[in-house]
DNA sequence: TGCACTTTGGCAACAGCGTTGCTTAAGTGG
DNA sequence: CCACTTAAGCAACGCTGTTGCCAAAGTGCA
């Protein structure tokens, strides 16, 4: 009747509306659960008494789940704490061999594929040029060999492919869209070419959506925070309760084309005023200080419309002025939360990754979801 | 040892992460879907098939839950539908009478009580002027007592007060911050003392977010909007998922004092440039169709950053121009999307309510949860 | 009128979830 | 050595949604 008994999990996949839980679906939300804060603990491990404690769940059911995961091979028992006066706890460890997923991510001149362990680390690594006017097909299949030459050294059973890259996408059915200067990628299905070429599980997203999904899986929050990116253009990835936020054409995040200055200096997209043009110029004329003061403009504007809790940034000119950045951004939030009568509280800091970054992230839109993370 | 058990439902309730889910939380979650289905369909009812497809339970699943439901009195067997060649299908209803809320609605001048059934309807209502500083025991006092009036007709059950009022304030804690005009209300516990006062459940909300989850629930919807309010100030109630976004510290929707002209003319909050001087000025200045250009504007922002799927517009000044505002704001949506290559597809309306609208979201603040939609 | 067929929805048995009560394992400390 | 503490498993339990089956209540054709 409805499709329930498959094994992977959710149950059911209804479309419109919020969806009915079955007991398969509250197993694997648990043991997601368990997995990510497994996951979190890393290699100091963590017991059944501080996974109950944290997930609200009573130790039996607790050991009734860690027993599930052992058996598919997932978690292993890794020595034992000290003794606190009874019993010592049973150290818990993910196991990281348990799968692997493939990052590619695909910038304007290069390729960058990383494979991926279940705790996110980095086992191998390639880059290659890229000529996107090459055509779809052959970008695919040159993309299709290095992953094949990445998986030739690994053995761990594999996830699937993530693949990241600029530019407006369909998330969901993995169609591109407006690849600049490249008009005969419009349209393209890089999903499912791919998943054919490659025979395994496709997801594509916006890059800077895996470096914010990245950022939220390496800093384990549940919380929110926006990564704005600054590099040849302007964008950002927006995390809402540890997921990333698409929006209902999973188009969110268009952070560039924000009008921040009306009837201002046209902008490349034809509009006038955008922050990018605004932020970009500046640059160029070399006034760093002025392209901060203009990101902390739209930064504020980000934060007091979501509320926040933390403001990261990243690509390739802010890390070549971090400092002036950080403190150019967090000036103008202090200045307007001062101004609307808060004290300001909104952490601006530089995102942690290097050139990696994305790749790792693209590799994340498959194992996120093993940790609970709707794929959204 | 962790405090479940309770008979309400939702189970535990942990502070950081994300939560493990036991068969009580499941229990309540699938059984407010129905309620939610229940409440949509309204008069003309629904069948326990229908139920069961759009839940993606299994019929005898519904069947078991609505037996409990009907136990409890929520809902009841109306008549049947016309057969199909077979048995004919059972029409449930909910039970409107089965619990109330009171909304009220503290503006500038002005307290507005309603009393709601479960299905969101209006079956009392009370006016009065209101006096800020007056101080906040008498206006609590007198608050409470036209509360106690509307009650003294009605006989259901009463599941809470809602409270919705201008400016920022805590929503999870039910304290207010800057009452504009009226600094003694800085910091002001209200729900707690309208709680101790009235002896009931009270939550405290925005107005701009009241008006947005009324919206949200009348509209039946799972999907996003936002809702603008242009009145004595300018701001917005988001909505994600069918539910409201309130952020970390429940200070989302500031979209007044969204920067959209860099270095202009100054707003009353100190900085410069605010929208919100911008619409308000232009309004004043009885140049209706630049504010709807400069209100359209801060509109393409917010759809380009969160790519939400609906824009209701709302508020006096809007009420007093609907044909400009919808046009000049959607129009400035659909050229901001062609810009940026996409097809026009964000629809701009006139948010329905009227004068009872705000007061109606601060009753559904204590009826949405009922029907799935999370409290926030 | 009778019978085959379709559809609805309840009853009973079931597998599987987290919970509870109790027992065993494995330490510490006087 | 023994009392005590803490960790974790076993068994029974209550409850969930699911499955298989059957009665109820229609339609439609002979």
């Amino acid at each position: 009747m409805n499709g329930n008994g498959n094994g992977t999990g959710n149950g059911n996949g209804r479309a419109a509306g919020a969806t009915g839980v079955n007991l398969l679906a509250l197993r694997s939300h648990n043991g997601a659960l368990v997995l990510d804060l497994l996951r979190t603990a890393g290699a100091a491990g963590i017991s059944r008494l501080e996974l109950a404690d944290r997930t609200g769940l009573t130790p039996q059911a607790v050991s009734k789940i860690i027993a599930r995961l052992r058996v598919d091979g997932l978690v292993t028992e890794a020595g034992y704490r000290a003794s606190t006066g009874g019993k010592p706890r049973t150290v818990l460890r993910l196991v990281p061999d348990a799968g692997h997923a493939v990052g590619l991510h695909l910038d304007r001149d290069a390729l960058t594929a990383v494979v991926c362990d279940l705790t996110g680390t980095v086992v191998g690594e390639r880059r290659a040029p890229l000529y996107l006017g090459a055509g779809a097909e052959a970008v695919v299949e040159s993309a299709a060999r290095e992953v094949e030459g990445l998986l030739a050294e690994e053995g761990a059973p594999l996830l699937g492919v993530g693949v990241a890259l600029p530019g407006p996408l369909d998330h969901l059915h993995g169609v591109l869209h407006r690849v600049t200067g490249f008009p005969e990628w419009e349209g393209f299905p890089l999903r499912a070419a791919l998943a054919r070429r490659l025979r395994t599980s496709v997801v594509v997203d916006k890059d800077t959506n895996a470096a914010a999904l990245r950022l939220a899986v390496a800093l384990g929050t549940h919380g929110s925070f926006a990564y704005i990116h600054l590099g040849t253009g302007l964008g950002a990835g927006l995390v809402f309760g540890g997921a990333v936020h698409r929006g209902a054409r999973t188009r969110a995040g268009e952070f560039g084309h924000q009008i921040v200055q009306l009837d201002g200096p046209p902008c490349s997209c034809g509009n006038r005023g955008c922050i990018e043009a605004l932020c970009l110029a500046a640059v160029a004329r070399g006034d760093v200080g002025e392209a901060a003061r203009v990101l902390g403009a739209g930064a504020a504007n980000l934060v007091g419309l979501l509320d926040i809790e933390l403001v990261l940034l990243g690509g390739r000119t802010v890390e070549e002025h971090p400092d002036v950045f950080v403190r150019g951004v967090g000036a103008m939030l202090d200045e307007w939360a001062r101004l609307q009568g808060e004290e300001p509280y909104v952490p601006v800091r530089v995102a942690s990754g290097g050139s990696l970054g994305v790749a790792e992230g693209a590799a994340q839109l498959l194992l996120a979801p093993l940790f609970g993370r709707a794929d959204g």
